[in-house]
Parts: structure tokens; sequence; C-alpha cells
DNA sequence: GTCTATAGTCGGATAGAC
DNA sequence: GTCTATCCGACTATAGAC
């Protein structure tokens, strides 16, 4: 009986303690979480988390590497950029706005990176190379690839749009500002698609 | 002798408390911060810290709420916007990038803001208050009062614009993305200008 | 009004039983 | 391989000396 006996155990406990360990980081920041609850959250005690992890910092880092991979990549990927430009950018930045705007998770987890970034710069960096840095690719090629849209420097253009719809989720749902700056998310996909076709 | 009788008492001792703690949470954030550090990096001691403030997170709000006061207005506010478009436009965005790039002090205050957003929504909301919204709206205003521009949307193409540079900052230097994803400033700055105007 | 000293709690990490 | 029990340092906050 040395393997697997319950539909518990199944699940290798790595994944468990995993799983346990994302709420606590998510709501209370890498300082603010503790061992202890991390084990409680995963149902398993404290030494089992330190014979899976090195330390606090360990979890962590395999944490948010395993999060940008697994959970946070989805904006770009589930599909490719094709067809015409505004319809494109409308349904890219539809997507956008609303999964995100909508995903706790996803707004936790925008906060954790960044408030992080100072004393995690690998986390960071890593953030950039796998998501941020291919998703500003993406969307610079579709462009290049589109010289009715007369875009001199399709890069910056690029940064320029991300820029715009992620400071609309920066502002109105990380820093909940929506209720003291509100905006209807179609106004500013209106106005980028005038900015670039229009 | 109970009036200040040397150049260092001369400075209220709140004030001095609260030189102390900003270092210490720019650079730990709150979890991380220890009211003993503190206490150690103002000259006092931690039974001075309490007798002015009621506890840590009293310390922490007000300090948050003096810098973005105090420190962190400065991108406007220093000069209104007047004179010709691209004028106006290259001399916000430049500012923007500069200065906060190089401000390490506000690169480490956008990240604590953030940060603790999540767990701090009221300081969030007042950075978006007295910070974000009157940024909004005075680039907002400005457009509006230049026809010539075309813009239909004044406040959405505001909140763009803003985006875009503020988005520039927080991969390039808040998450440290300029060696894997380098640009030239003026390359963002051209292209804004060219979106807008050319 | 400001200090030193300390109470009381909780943190990360580990030893040893099973 | 996982648990219980524990070490010990650091934390927030306060009491009491001066």
């Amino acid at each position: 009986m040395t393997q697997p006996n319950t539909r518990k155990d199944s699940i290798d406990k790595s994944e468990q303690i995993f799983q346990g360990a994302i709420g606590e980081f998510l709501e209370k920041g890498y300082a603010g979480t503790s061992m202890d609850k991390v084990a409680a959250a995963a149902g398993v005690s404290k030494a089992t988390v330190y014979s899976y992890f090195q330390d606090k910092e360990g979890l962590f880092k395999a944490l948010v590497a395993r999060m940008a991979r697994e959970r946070f990549y989805l904006v770009f990927g589930t599909e490719s950029l094709q067809g015409e430009p505004e319809v494109v950018l409308r349904r890219l930045a539809t997507k956008l706005l609303d999964r995100i705007a909508r995903d706790r998770e996803y707004l936790a987890f925008m906060r954790l990176v960044v408030g992080e970034s100072g004393r995690f710069p690998d986390l960071a960096q890593e953030l950039i190379r796998n998501i941020v840095h291919p998703g500003i690719k993406e969307l610079s090629g579709y462009f290049a690839s589109h010289p009715e849209l007369k875009i001199a420097d399709s890069e910056a253009v690029a940064r320029i749009v991300i820029g715009g719809l992620v400071y609309f989720v920066l502002t109105q749902e990380v820093l909940q500002g929506k209720e003291i700056m509100p905006m209807e998310r179609d106004r500013l996909i209106d106005s980028l698609v005038a900015l670039l076709i229009g």
C-alpha cells in the first residue's frame, strides 16, 4: 500500500499544498502569509509543507511561477488574432476587460506580483517574459501584417493599446476606483477603435 | 524649557517618526515592516511611536495619505496644460516617463499602493480621488478644448493616453522588464502623438 | 513626554515518534 | 511520508521609571 489508496491521496500532495497556499498568498501577500495557515488551508501539517518545499520563499516562488503559467495566461493564447482589425480589436478588448475585471483571483494576482516586484524581481521578470512580452509581440505582429492601419511603429502602438486596457482594469478594479470615476467599458473600446481605425 | 531647545527637537516629533517610517514601509511593505525598525529608523523609542499613532495600521494609513498628497502629486499640477497639442503632449509624456521612471521612491510607492489595495481599499480610493481622477480630468479638459483633435470622447482618450504612459512605466520599471523587452521612451511618445495628431 | 523593559503572541523551521 | 510537539527569535503593544 505505498501507492495511492483514496481519491484524495491520488492528487499529488504538493498539488494539495499548492492549492491551499494559493488562497493565502493571494489574500495576505507574501509577508502576511504564515506557514501555519498554509498548512491548515492545505489540510496537512507544517512539517509536510516543509518536506515538499525548502522554505517559505521557495514555496512562494514555485507558486507564483506556476500560477503565471497555468492560471493567468488566458488573455492571449486562447485564440489567435485573425480577421478584420475592428473585429479583432473589439474582441481582444472585450475579453481582456470583461474576463480579468470579473476574475477576483486575477486581480489579486496582479496586486501580489506588482506589490512584491521590488522584493522578488525574478518573479516580476518571469511574468514579463512569459505573459507581457508575448502578448505585446502578438498584437504587434498583427498590426504589422495590416499595413492599411498605417501604423509606423507597431510595437509601440501595441503597448499603448494594451496599456490603455490594463490601466482601465488597474484603476477601476485593482484600485477600486469604479465608483469614484465610473466609465462604461464600451466607451474605452470605441475610443480605442476610433484612434486606430476611425 | 517645555519648548524646542535643539534643532532636532524643533522638527515636530510626528514628522520625525513619519520620515523614519517612509523608508521602512516603502521597502518592506505593510506586513513586512516592524514597529521596532520604524522606531529605530526614526531615532525614537517604540513607546514614542505609539504615543503619536494609535497603532501600526493608523501610522500606515496616515503615512500613505500624506505621501500621496505631498510627495507623489507632481506629474500634473506643477504646470497647467496649455499650448499646441503636440508640444503639450510631448511635454506631459516626457515628464511622466522621465521623472517617475527615475524616481525610485515613486516606483516603490506604486508597488506599495497596488500591493496593499486589496487590504486597504480606502487608501487606494484616496489615491484615485486625489491623483488619478484629477489627472484624467485635466487632460480630458484639455482635449475637450481642442476640437481640432477630433476626439469624440475626451475622457476615454485621456485614459488611453495616460494608460499607455503608466503601462510603460509599469512594465519597464516597476516590473523591471526594460532589459527583457527594451524600448526607447521616444518611440512610445512619437506613436502617441501620431495616434492623436498625425 | 520619552525612555527601558517586558508581557504575551505568533512567526519559521525542525526533531523525533510512528 | 506524515504527524505532533517544540524550539526560539521576532512581533505588536504596554506598564512603569524618570
